[in-house]
DNA sequence: TGACGGATTATGCAAATGTATAACAACGTC
DNA sequence: GACGTTGTTATACATTTGCATAATCCGTCA
């Protein structure tokens, strides 16, 4: 008795590739590559595993793409936070820096989805390429908002060194942040990473938190939202 | 036509364990989980499948095993070093900062056999455990070693703070610098951290250097190896 | 030296995976 | 309203995986 052929509705070719690479981007992000197998996506994606060979060729060529579309994610969320504030440079890396320091950034998700994908992108010349112009443009932007501080004229070497020491508080910050979200209050990681870079640049970001919602109402009542998760006692 | 079965030889259990584990992190390091099957960690570890069942019952539990040993060495260095210098705390705390951030800890097989685990590690609620616990016991080694400097007295929330941001640094240029090694110079990593965490705890790290190797020997005539901070081309 | 325990290997198997191919049906076109 | 295109599903298949069990033979001890 062959079974019943399920219904379908025809949909545009960029709604499903849309839709294949959000479903593997959740499996990774939840349960590690393993999880995300064609009939795994494919389910989660409302489809049958055949759409992934006809729109990617390959699950390979869907890995791609969904790591394309996460780095893409990732900086464009620096991006519209600078494009956000216009006002002096301070305030401007500070809400750079504050923004790459709370969701949807800073996300388990996001973490899995890094880690889980970190081998695919070592091996592959073609991802590994990605990374590293996606990481140089991320940190080329920060060292932009550094130089335009108003300080004593600083040598390049010496600028490029704290984009790169600030590079990494944030990057540490995130990291940290996202595994163990139960060890930090809600706000706290923009606070310590503005301080910490702050303190490496020799200026004051903490002075710029009217921009940044977690430092401006500690309203403890109302403290819901992605945050909330435990205090760090 | 049954095969000839192979010669072997026995030995102790410690040397067999120790061997699966180091087979399965090798493995994990450079492809990912999905490159340590059971037949691929024997087959590296010079026995048969067989004996995975044999000493860990399961591959879940093998894995288990790597992860602890990883973390378990990870921890050492930072408290070797710790324990090799016992002069002032400035140098105490330099020499911790600078052996996280140089081989065997900078290494890409290690962020990748880190980065490999890390879904392991969060659907597994021991090993959940296990990392924070290694996570706040490097943290609060940390922190004790600023406690140490001689400065003007802190309150212990701004210790804790302090000791969160040195820890972001330190993880994020582990990170940066074991996935772009052809990114940063040698000893890099180094005075870029030193300098970093003592801007943050307004200390002067850079002083210490007799300890740092790579900072002593200043030998430029070969700086201009595949290090010349991987400028894309 | 011979036998016994158990470490180690060999074999088998069910389940899952990626991909290839064929069948179908939804939708635009005439 | 019939038709053809092709987006979509269904089926098949070889391969791989983890694990269980049976078959061996290494080393030790009497």
């Amino acid at each position: 008795m062959p079974h019943e052929r399920r219904p379908y509705r025809r949909e545009s070719e960029a709604s499903r590739r849309e839709a294949l690479i959000l479903a593997t981007q959740e499996l990774v992000a939840a349960g590690g590559p393993a999880a995300a197998t064609v009939r795994a996506i494919a389910e989660r994606a409302g489809v049958t595993p055949g759409l992934i060979r006809h729109y990617f060729g390959s699950k390979d060529e869907l890995n791609r793409a969904a790591y394309r579309t996460l780095m893409d994610g990732m900086t464009d969320v620096g991006m519209d936070a600078v494009a956000g504030v216009g006002a002096s440079a301070e305030e401007r890396l500070a809400a750079f820096v504050a923004s790459s320091l709370r969701p949807p950034v800073v996300d388990a998700g996001a973490v899995g989805l890094w880690a889980g994908y970190l081998h695919t992108v070592r091996s592959d010349p073609a991802l590994l390429a990605l990374h590293e112009e996606a990481y140089l443009r991320y940190r080329d932007l920060l060292q932009e908002l550094i130089a335009a501080l108003e300080r004593p004229d600083c040598p390049e070497a010496r600028l490029r060194q704290e984009a790169i020491a600030c590079n990494a508080v944030i990057d540490g910050l995130w990291l940290e942040g996202s595994m163990l979200p139960r060890g930090f209050a809600p706000g706290e990681l923009v606070r310590i990473g503005l301080a910490a870079v702050g303190a490496i640049l020799g200026a004051d970001l903490t002075r710029h938190t009217m921009f940044i919602p977690e430092l401006t109402q500690p309203d403890l009542t109302k403290a819901t939202g992605p945050d909330r998760q435990g205090a760090p006692q």
